[in-house]
DNA sequence: CCCTGATTCGC
DNA sequence: GCGAATCAGG
């Protein structure tokens, strides 16, 4: 497979959307993900800051080469790379409605069996909620046959309606659900603290 | 172990 | 230019 234009097209527009390069690599289809990280690079786009180029003063001069090829050790050496690379959390609004984001416990659940956690919105963080709808944006909205191993098996919607998938986003490895999903399904103890009953 | 991107360098 | 191998990190 080559780097055709449409090929390019679709790699730049999924780097844009924060797509692993291995997602891209499997959509492409034909290439590994070092082949698209190697375009990626090459294309010059490895700053997924969509915006600006960030303009990146070259301040160190490539130092003298000491000791030049030969099977040594590769030179770790980084001229120069301050970059912080803002990594700022497009948190934003605090309030995204939440609540229609929790997973709808339908009225017909069988024998009460292995649905997720499904815990009441005023015993989550709000931050954890946001998260849960900006994600759920990204989801792969996947069906039960979809999920694998490494997908999130967050449910959503109403299973009693065609509204309904799973998260399928990568999921925390040893855990059944991707991070925000991880975040609102594990809470600690504290936050649970004076639920007695 | 799973995954991520970054880099090098023979081709 | 390409991308496997490798590195570094989560």
């Amino acid at each position: 497979m080559s780097w055709t234009d449409e090929r390019v097209t679709l790699l730049k527009k999924m780097w844009s959307e924060g797509q692993s390069a291995s997602q891209i690599a499997k959509e492409l289809g034909g290439v590994t993900r070092n082949a698209v990280i190697g375009k990626v690079h090459r294309l010059g786009l490895s700053n997924r800051t969509g915006g600006e180029p960030a303009a990146e003063p070259q301040p160190a001069p490539a130092a003298p080469r000491a000791e030049p090829r030969a099977k040594a050790p590769r030179e770790e050496a980084r001229t120069g790379e301050p970059e912080p690379a803002a990594e700022a959390a497009p948190q934003a609004a605090p309030e995204t409605k939440a609540a229609s984001v929790i997973p709808a416990r339908s009225k017909i659940i069988p024998a009460g069996q292995p649905l997720p956690p499904q815990p009441s919105a005023n015993e989550i963080s709000p931050e954890a909620l946001a998260k849960v709808s900006e994600v759920e944006k990204k989801a792969k909205k996947l069906t039960l046959m979809e999920l694998t191993e490494r997908t999130c098996k967050w449910p959503v919607g109403d299973p009693a309606t065609e509204d309904f998938w799973f998260c399928g986003l990568p999921a925390q490895q040893g855990k059944p659900y991707c991070e925000a999903h991880v975040g609102v399904a594990f809470q600690p103890m504290s936050s649970r603290r004076d639920r007695r009953r």
